[in-house]
DNA sequence: GACAAGCGAGTACAACGTATCCGGGAGGAA
DNA sequence: TTCCTCCCGGATACGTTGTACTCGCTTGTC
């Protein structure tokens, strides 16, 4: 229809990315292939990839090998936008992770996080072997993003600290990890190996025989993830219930603790009970505080070893 | 057939009263029924019912409202019996229960359970609320065969080293109630509040501050139920894999390590690594171990803490 | 006899993981 | 330009799970 003087290829370019800027091709839509874009401009195929390719130099669209051109993001901020971005073994793990950290792990299941790619179930197979796969997987992604910044130099106890710490906060932000851990068998979870290999490396300074520094970096991890493992349970009674741990034992457990004779089959935990319902919150079980405690315990532990083992040695 | 002076209905009791004691009809066995006694002694039913009320006035059977008339426990110790034996509550725990030690936890589907019990899936139904419940009371079931001969004189941290290993030995014996732990929400299981009264009860005589002895209770079920975790895991890997442990370290984990410049990403693992191979059996993960050593760091700490707060205090 | 009540069984459904097959677009070869 | 070969994503389907409903059948009691 119209004539100009631009070259055919700039002509078709222009009305390509009209298309986008009216939004009748919005982010993650696909582009009409080289071949459609030939066909319907009647052009020959090499003038249609030239256009193509100069709205990819444009950054308007971009194409994905084997798979197709798509528009390209409006911008990088577009949150939980694109629906429709090319399904990736990231995206696939990304989505079912935020499953699991928003409605705990066993709302992960394939069709959910199909559904949430925007593509159907048997899709997520091209990117995962199965549901383990995608679960350990996940676990790596999610140990992936601890990050150590960690002062080599410093004495052994603030970096097992540092390191159990970061591990903490890891389980912490999402508790379904506490589920999958394995331990006897160290996953070959690369983060995880990663992590476990830092926190040998502190161990060695404890001045232990080569075993119990393994033993201890066992018990350290079962430690946190034994703790960890109580997030998830949280979350789910929290979902279960609606009501928060505190809230809970303030109107469940301790009404039913003191009906009908359980205070008077369990004397000490009433004997407790006493004491915390004079406090003025009563008892709540603040598990960061005992993740502290509990690695004290640990560390002090491991502290006097070796120096028992250092004098019996000299 | 005889005729004698006494009415019918006492010659009815006798003759059943008879195969009680001939033990035609043992502990639990089902008794006639009214109807069934009529036909067979062609009586009336109301005949019949009274011939009942005197074997049950003369306890030898006991009627369960609904349920039927069965043949009262000879002696308190009935045990358990034939495998047709009725549906109750218990049985099907303990099918359960059997079931999960044998095949794991994911093995005890309510069909599985139900088979086993020679009985429709949905007759469950009739004694569990649904598979929570269901696991719940096996939990139950299993805390409950928990025996704790403890001198209540000893001092607490022998005392505490007995419950922490009654406790670690049911989860030995019983691999998959390391993924059924609550800990935030004191499951009540009156079976492992009983536990964890006298738990609190030894650790009353370390000398901490209340909320310290709570949290002390809860660290010790942690690090018990944590490491007891690792024994499901280990079930269903060797059956996954059909290696055991030390097998499975040498066989697959070790190699794995040792190829591809993993060693050299993992220098602290790869150094340890090197100790053990140059050990006879290599490093063996024992839990058995493990769970001493862990055990062992936390009483301690604890008896450190309790000494710093007396030394404060006074 | 009639009665209500509880038990066990049968049927059915939704949701799950996944094996199998298929159409179609993209890129390379002829 | 025309085919050929990949491989992605989709559709369909199977077997298994937990469980809601709904039946008879049998029980002890009027």
């Amino acid at each position: 229809m119209s004539e100009s003087t631009e070259p055919p290829y700039a002509r078709i370019a222009a009305e390509l990315s009209r298309r986008i800027a009216e939004r009748e091709l919005t982010a993650g839509d696909k582009v009409p292939s080289t071949r459609q874009v030939a066909r319907e401009f009647g052009v020959a195929l090499a003038t249609a990839a030239k256009a193509l390719d100069v709205l990819r130099s444009e950054g308007l669209v971009i194409t994905r090998p084997r798979s197709g051109t798509v528009v390209a993001p409006r911008r990088p901020g577009g949150a939980a936008g694109g629906p429709a971005a090319e399904l990736t073994r990231e995206r696939v793990l990304a989505e079912a992770v935020a499953i699991a950290d928003a409605e705990g792990l066993e709302a992960v299941s394939m069709r959910a996080v199909a559904a949430r790619c925007g593509v159907a179930p048997m899709s997520l197979y091209r990117h995962v072997e199965g549901k383990d796969d995608l679960v350990m997987a996940m676990s790596d992604a999610v140990y992936g993003t601890l990050v150590l910044d960690l002062d080599e130099a410093a004495p052994w106890r603030e970096r097992i600290t540092a390191i159990a710490r970061a591990l903490w906060r890891v389980h912490r932000e999402h508790p379904w990890l506490g589920r999958v851990h394995p331990l006897t068998r160290p996953l070959p979870l690369p983060s995880l190996l990663e992590v476990g290999d830092r926190l040998l490396g502190a161990l060695e300074d404890v001045g232990l025989a080569p075993k119990l520094q393994f033993d201890a970096h066992v018990l350290l991890y079962s430690h946190i993830v034994g703790l960890a493992a109580n997030f998830e349970r949280e979350d789910e009674a929290i979902s279960d219930t609606g009501l928060s741990a505190e809230e809970w034992t303030d109107l469940q457990y301790v009404p039913a603790m003191n009906g009908s004779g359980v205070m008077a089959r369990y004397p000490h935990f009433a004997k407790l009970f006493g004491h915390f319902g004079a406090l003025p919150e009563g008892y709540d079980m603040d598990l960061e505080e005992l993740f502290e405690l509990g690695l004290g315990l640990l560390l002090d532990g491991l502290a006097a070893l070796a120096e028992r083992g250092r004098a019996r040695g000299c």
